[in-house]
RNA sequence: GCUGCUGUAGCUCAGUCGGUAGAGUGCGUCCUUGGUAAGGACGAGGUCAUGGGUUCAAAUCCCAUCAGCAGCUCCA
C-alpha cells in the first residue's frame, strides 16, 4: 500500500501501482474525467503512471492538475503536438520529427518534410486531427536504454531524433517515448491521459525554422497551433488575438496619421508624420529638461563618420553585415574597392577580372592618381590584395554612423579632462543607420535609420556604481512617467564559451558583478541572460512586449571598460597622473523609433494629454457659434495647447464620433448658450459630458492635467500571455 | 538573409470558369444649422505592386523583381 497526501492534509491509502488518476477516481468520477496531470514534488508529471515511480517521498504529496489549471493546459497542448505531428504522418511521406514544445498558449511542431505545407492544407490535417481526438486513445509512455533508443529512432527512420539523443541528450542512459496508437515519439513528456481530452483546437500558422536554431543546419518547416479543453476558451483566444492586431501601432499609426513608411523612400526608413513627430517631440523635450536635471551636456555629431573610427571602436569589423556600405570621399574609392571585391574568390557576386579588363583598371587607377608601379600585375592576388588595400587607405571612407559611441569618445577627448571634472555625461538625440536584415524590419519597431536617445558617462572607477544607479533610475523614472510599467530588466551578460566578445575575463567580471550588485541593492527584479551583452560590455536591458507578445529592447544602459582602452582615453588623477576613464552607455527610450511604436500600442493610440498630438477639438455647435470656437482655439493656443477646430457642417453628434474616434483626449463643445457666457461645455473622451465651465476653469483643468503629466486610460493593455516556457521541453 | 503567405480606389475588402473593375468608409460640392458616438443628395478617385511570358483575350495562369505579413536567424 501507499500513502498520499492530498493538498488540503488528507491522507489516503492506495494500491502499490496506484496512479493519480486511481487517487482521482477514489475522490469522484467526475474529478477523475477531468485530471490532466499531476504535481509531485514541484514537477508536472503523467497522471497515469504510478505514484510509486515518481518519488520517494511518502506519503506523496499528491496535487491533481484539472482542466481549469493553466499547467494542465500546456500539458495538454503538448500532447496536442503530438496528435499534430500524427495527423501529418497520416497524410504526407517521410515526415521527419524534431521538436515539438509548448509556448504560451501555443504549441508548435518542427518537421523535416520535403512537400511545403500552405495554410490551404490546415482544414485537412485539423479535419484528421479531429478524427484521432473522437477516437481518445491513450497516451502511453515507455522507456528504453540509449543504445536501444538509438536503434529504435532509426528504424523508424527518425534521424533527428537519432541526432538529438547522441548530441543534446548524450548523459541520458534511460529515454521515455510515448505511444498513441500508431505515433511514437521520443518525449520526455508528461502527456494527458488521453486524446480526447481535447476539445478545442487549431492551427494558426506555418513557418520555416532550423534545426537546433541554427541558420546553417537543414531547415524545418514549423507548424503552429493552439488548443483548449473547452471551445468557448479557444473562441475567446482567438478573439483576442483579432482585438490585440487592433492595438497594432502599424495600423493606428496609419489610421491616426502618425507615421509612414514609403518603399519608394526606402525599406525600414520611416516618415514622421506630424502627429507622430508631436508625440516623439514632447517625449525628447520630457527627457531634454530631466537630463537638464540631472547634469547632462548636450552634444551634436554628424551622421558619417571615418571608417577607421569604427575600425578603432570595433563595431565596423563587428558588425560589418549590419552596416550601409562605406561612402568613398571620392570615386577612385570605388573603382579600388569594386577591384578588391572582384579580386577576392570569396565574393560570389563578382568573377576575377581578365588580364585585359585588369590593364584598364590600373589605367583608371593611374588617371585618378594612384601610383601604377607599385601595381603587381604578375604578382598572386595577395600580394594586389596588399597593394589595394594601400590605395584604399589612401581615400576618405566614411561610414553612415551606426553607433554614436565613438564620436563622444572623440568628444571626451577633445578636452583635457582631470578627475574634478568627472563625471562628464554626454547626451544627444543621435541619428544611427543599421542595415538590418529585411525580414527583421518591423514598422517602427525595427528599422533602417533610428535616433538613439543617446548619452556617455565618463565616469572614474570609484564612480561607476553611482553613475550606474543613477542611471537605472533615470530609466525607471522616464518609464514611470509615461504610463509603461509592464517591463522586465535583463543583465545581459557575457557567453563564457564564446570568442565575440573584446576584452580581459577580468574586466568582464568586474563588470558583471557591478551590475549585479547595484540591481539586488536596487531592488529590481532581473534575469540574467548569457550570451546577450554587447561585444564590449555587459548591460541591463529593459524589455517590453508589443500586441502580438513579442518581446523588444527598451532602454539599455551599459557598462564598457573596453573602449576607453580603444581610444586611450584619459584623465589627470589626483596623483597628477593619467588614469582610464569608465564608460557607460545608455538609452532610456532605446529608439525614440521603437519607443514611440510601443506606447503607441501602450495606449492603443488614445494618449494621455500632455502627449497626444491633437490635445483638444473645439466643436461648435453650428456655423453660426464658428467665430466663438475659433476664438476659444486661439486663447487655448495661447495657453499651450494642440488645439483643432471642427467646423464642417455636420451635426454635433457627428463631430463627437470623429473626434472620439481620432482619439482626442478632450472635445469643447460651443453653442450660442456658452458664447454668451465665456463658457464650455466640455467633454472627455474617456468620461464624458462633464458640462459647462467658464473658459478659464477649463484652462485651468485641461493646464493642471497637462502640467502634471496625468496617465489615464480606460483600460491597461492586455498584452497576450506568451511565457516563456520553451526552455523546459528538452526532447 | 531563410521558409511560407499576401499585394485590386486614401483605408477595409468583394471580384465565379481568363472576356474592358465593384461595395462600404473616407474625400469634394451642394442642401441641411443641429446640444454629447453616424442628417441627406450628387460627384471625383484604379497602368488591379512592377517587369516579362502564355493566350484571340490576363486583376485572374506562369516566371522574375519590389514591398508587406508571420515565423526562423540576427540585433551595437
Amino acid at each position: 500500500m501507499i500513502e498520499v497526501q492530498l493538498p488540503d492534509g488528507t491522507i489516503v491509502e492506495k494500491e502499490d501501482h496506484a496512479t493519480a488518476l486511481d487517487v482521482a477516481k477514489g475522490i469522484s468520477e467526475g474529478l477523475a474525467r477531468a485530471t490532466a496531470a499531476a504535481v509531485i514534488d514541484g514537477n508536472t508529471v503523467d497522471a497515469m503512471r504510478p505514484l510509486a515511480e515518481l518519488t520517494d517521498t511518502r506519503p506523496v504529496a499528491l496535487q491533481l492538475l484539472t482542466t481549469r489549471d493553466a499547467e494542465a493546459s500546456a500539458v495538454m497542448r503538448h500532447s496536442c503536438a503530438h496528435i499534430m505531428a500524427r495527423a501529418i504522418m497520416r497524410l504526407y511521406e517521410g515526415v521527419g520529427l524534431a521538436f515539438g514544445p509548448v509556448k504560451g498558449n501555443t504549441f508548435y511542431y518542427d518537421f523535416d518534410l520535403a512537400t511545403p505545407i500552405s495554410e490551404d492544407d490546415f482544414p485537412k490535417i485539423e479535419a484528421e486531427m479531429k478524427k484521432i481526438c473522437k477516437q481518445a486513445e491513450p497516451f502511453e509512455r515507455f522507456t528504453m536504454g540509449r543504445d536501444e533508443s538509438i536503434q529504435f529512432c532509426a528504424d523508424l527512420n527518425q534521424e533527428l531524433k537519432v541526432e538529438h539523443i547522441q548530441g543534446g541528450l548524450a548523459d541520458h542512459d534511460s529515454l521515455s517515448f510515448y505511444r498513441q496508437g500508431e505515433f511514437v515519439d521520443l518525449c520526455r513528456g508528461p502527456h494527458i491521459p488521453h486524446a480526447g481530452m481535447i476539445k478545442a483546437f487549431k492551427i494558426l500558422s506555418v513557418a520555416g525554422s532550423h534545426w537546433k536554431g541554427d541558420v546553417s543546419n537543414r531547415s524545418l518547416q514549423r507548424v503552429y497551433g493552439t488548443a483548449f479543453f473547452d471551445k468557448k476558451e479557444l473562441r475567446a483566444y482567438l478573439e483576442q488575438i483579432e482585438e490585440a492586431k487592433k492595438r497594432d501601432h502599424r495600423v493606428l499609426g496609419s489610421r491616426l496619421q502618425l507615421f509612414t513608411i514609403n518603399p519608394d523612400v526606402g525599406q525600414g526608413l520611416c516618415l514622421w508624420l506630424p502627429k507622430g513627430a508631436t508625440i516623439r517631440a514632447t517625449l525628447e523635450d520630457f527627457i531634454k529638461a530631466e537630463l537638464l536635471r540631472r547634469a547632462y551636456e548636450p552634444v551634436y555629431s554628424p551622421h558619417i563618420g571615418r571608417v577607421e573610427l569604427y575600425e578603432t571602436s570595433g563595431h565596423f569589423p563587428y558588425y560589418r553585415d549590419s552596416q550601409f556600405a562605406p561612402l568613398f570621399g571620392h570615386s577612385a574609392g570605388q573603382l579600388v574597392d569594386y577591384w578588391i571585391r572582384a579580386l577576392d574568390p570569396n565574393d560570389e557576386e563578382t568573377t576575377p577580372p581578365t588580364a585585359d579588363e585588369e590593364q584598364k583598371l590600373l589605367d583608371a587607377a593611374m588617371v585618378m592618381g594612384f601610383k601604377g608601379e607599385e601595381f603587381p600585375l604578375q604578382g598572386s592576388v595577395e600580394e594586389k590584395h596588399t597593394v589595394l588595400r594601400n590605395w584604399e587607405k589612401l581615400q576618405e571612407r566614411y561610414l553612415l554612423k551606426p553607433m554614436n559611441c565613438p564620436h563622444h569618445a572623440m568628444m571626451y577627448k577633445a578636452i583635457p579632462r582631470s578627475y574634478r571634472d568627472l563625471p562628464v555625461r554626454l547626451a544627444e538625440f543621435g541619428t544611427v543607420y543599421r542595415h538590418e536584415q529585411s525580414g527583421e524590419l518591423n514598422g517602427l519597431l525595427r528599422v533602417r535609420g533610428l535616433t538613439q536617445d543617446d548619452a556617455h558617462l565618463f565616469c572614474t572607477p570609484e564612480q561607476v556604481e553611482q553613475e550606474f544607479k543613477d542611471t537605472l533610475g533615470l530609466v525607471k523614472y522616464v518609464l514611470q512617467a509615461v504610463g509603461l510599467e509592464d517591463y522586465r530588466v535583463q543583465l545581459s551578460s557575457k557567453d563564457p564559451g564564446s570568442d565575440k566578445y573584446v576584452g580581459s575575463d577580468e574586466l568582464w567580471e568586474n563588470a558583471q558583478d557591478t551590475l549585479r550588485r547595484v540591481l539586488t541593492e536596487e531592488g529590481i527584479d532581473f534575469v540574467e541572460a548569457p550570451g546577450e551583452a554587447a561585444f564590449y560590455g555587459p548591460k541591463t536591458d529593459f524589455m517590453v512586449k508589443d500586441c502580438l507578445g513579442r518581446e523588444w529592447q527598451l532602454g539599455t544602459v551599459q557598462l564598457d571598460y573596453n573602449l576607453p582602452i580603444r581610444f586611450e582615453l584619459e584623465y589627470t588623477g589626483r596623483d597628477n597622473k593619467p588614469h582610464r576613464p569608465v564608460m557607460i552607455h545608455r538609452a532610456p527610450f532605446g529608439s525614440m523609433e521603437r519607443f514611440v511604436g510601443v506606447l503607441i500600442e501602450h495606449f492603443a493610440g488614445a494618449f494621455p494629454l500632455w502627449l497626444a498630438p491633437e490635445q483638444i477639438r473645439v466643436l461648435p455647435l453650428s456655423e453660426k457659434s464658428d467665430d466663438y470656437a475659433k476664438d476659444v482655439a486661439s486663447k487655448l493656443r495661447t495657453g499651450g495647447f494642440r488645439v483643432t477646430t471642427d467646423l464642417q457642417s455636420a451635426k454635433l453628434q457627428a463631430k463627437i464620433r470623429q473626434a472620439q474616434l481620432d482619439l482626442i483626449p478632450y472635445m469643447l463643445v460651443v453653442g450660442p448658450k456658452e458664447a454668451e457666457q465665456n463658457a464650455v461645455a466640455v467633454r472627455c473622451r474617456i468620461d464624458g459630458d462633464l458640462g459647462v465651465m467658464s473658459f478659464d476653469d477649463a484652462l485651468a483643468k485641461l493646464t493642471a492635467e497637462r502640467d502634471n503629466l496625468v496617465i489615464r486610460q480606460v483600460a491597461s493593455p492586455t498584452a497576450l500571455a506568451t511565457d516563456e516556457g520553451e526552455a523546459s521541453n528538452e526532447y
